[in-house]
DNA sequence: TTAATACATGAAAATACATTCATATATTTG
DNA sequence: CAAATATATGAATGTATTTTCATGTATTAA
């Protein structure tokens, strides 16, 4: 019975483990963060503020965008991400609130 | 001075995204989630529960221990695996209210 | 003291992720 | 149109994480 009353949770679980991993990553947190400060920042913005080289910096936004977390849009020569479920900014409060002691 | 701003919680961040990758894995995610409804368990238990193998689970009881997330006690024969820290149950609940389409 | 049970350990293999680099594309400006 | 700027892409490489497997250790019970 444990059993079936864990089964209906899990994909809720796997859902949620993907979210985590997405965002487990210092730069990834980062933006995150800068992000929900700053309701949007062009690619160059974030690229400076975090120092970040541009291609894998990209590459995270890029695959942020795809799971969901992050939004862009594009003026001109710039592409601006936002967040995309204001929700995430939730965790990361949460996780700075949880004084994890190691 | 975004950028120094930023400084000042680049320690915060690294521990953020260090639970969160101990804590984004389905299986771990899954083995919080399970002692946060029971206080207690062994590794038989949520070997049994989670119909994960025993081996892998001990690697992964181990580490979540090793990162400050579980905390073990043993008795005769049997190893209980409890949450240390019972903040990471907010950060699931948190997870589970975050509806991220995808 | 032997057998059985529960768990841990460590090395090897498999898989997944992050980073770099070189280059491509799109947009703007002169 | 050519040059400059901002961003994306993709392959190659490096690194880290997960999984498996075989075996070890501790505890209990017969």
């Amino acid at each position: 019975m444990a059993t079936v009353a864990y089964q209906i949770n899990k994909e809720k679980l796997e859902k949620a483990a993907f979210i985590l991993k997405t965002v487990a990553h210092p730069t990834r947190l980062a933006i995150v963060d800068l992000l929900s400060q700053n309701e949007k920042l062009s690619v160059n913005d974030i690229c400076e503020i975090l120092q970040c080289e541009q291609s894998l910096l990209s590459h995270h936004l890029i695959n942020m965008k795809l799971k969901g977390i992050l939004r862009s849009e594009k003026d001109g020569l710039n592409v601006f991400y936002s967040l995309k479920e204001r929700e995430v900014m939730k965790l990361i409060e949460c996780i700075e609130n949880c004084d994890c002691n190691y």
